[in-house]
DNA sequence: CAGAATCCTTGAAGATACTG
DNA sequence: CAGTATCTTCAAGGATTCTG
């Protein structure tokens, strides 16, 4: 094994996905992406797609998100304001993840879906 | 006790997503879903496994998770106390989100994963 | 060993109002 | 349209002690 062997990380092999969930953990930064991910949205547009989040709250988890990395924001000088933000290469990497929790959530949360089949 | 857990599906597309992280999420639940994945444990190996965690959070943890018909809790009637915990089937189903995670993690959040490669 | 019971702190999240 | 700026609340999470 070479020499870059262990690093001496304060906590071990849990730490990939605890890494993760700071990401696209908190209350609305998966929701957020998900609709990210084949769509650059602007900043109402995005808005709309989550119904109950706050300007501050929406205005905070894209900032956080900008700031991982994740999303980009474009601003156009314009009048009205026109804001798109969109995923970062790296943030377009982070789709197998939305996209596994995104299935899961779709056969195991939504009591409608499997019940229609049945139905 | 009444599992109130996934009523909140007022919003439309973006749930899947918002509602696996409602039971993912937390500062713990997936790093102990990431440790249950392919053993099952025991209350303090557990514990040992995610320094800082305490007691407490532990148990809360476990019990959502219970809750939420992702975790096992197994009591043997010995003294001193076992308890072990397990994936049940429902839980094991959310191998694929977790390793995607984990992937993820291992890929962009370590930098020295991305400096070994290239070396 | 695996917790239950308390008490306490912090900050995530919400409500509301204002603005370039 | 896309934000700031405050104020406030509430519950997630932590620290500590006790116990079958």
């Amino acid at each position: 094994m070479p020499n870059i062997a262990h690093q001496r990380l304060d906590c071990t092999v849990g730490c990939p996905v605890e890494g993760v969930l700071e990401i696209i953990g908190g209350k609305w930064k998966g929701v957020i992406l998900y609709h990210l991910l084949d769509e650059t949205l602007r900043f109402n547009e995005i808005r709309r797609r989550l119904p109950g989040i706050t300007q501050r709250m929406l205005t905070n988890q894209l900032r956080e998100l900008e700031a991982s990395g994740i999303v980009f924001r474009q601003v156009y000088a314009e009048v009205p304001p026109k804001v798109e933000y969109s995923l970062t290469s790296k943030g377009k990497t982070l789709a197998p993840v939305i996209r596994a929790m995104e299935l899961w959530g779709r056969e195991n949360l939504l009591p409608q879906a499997e019940a229609a089949t049945s139905r």
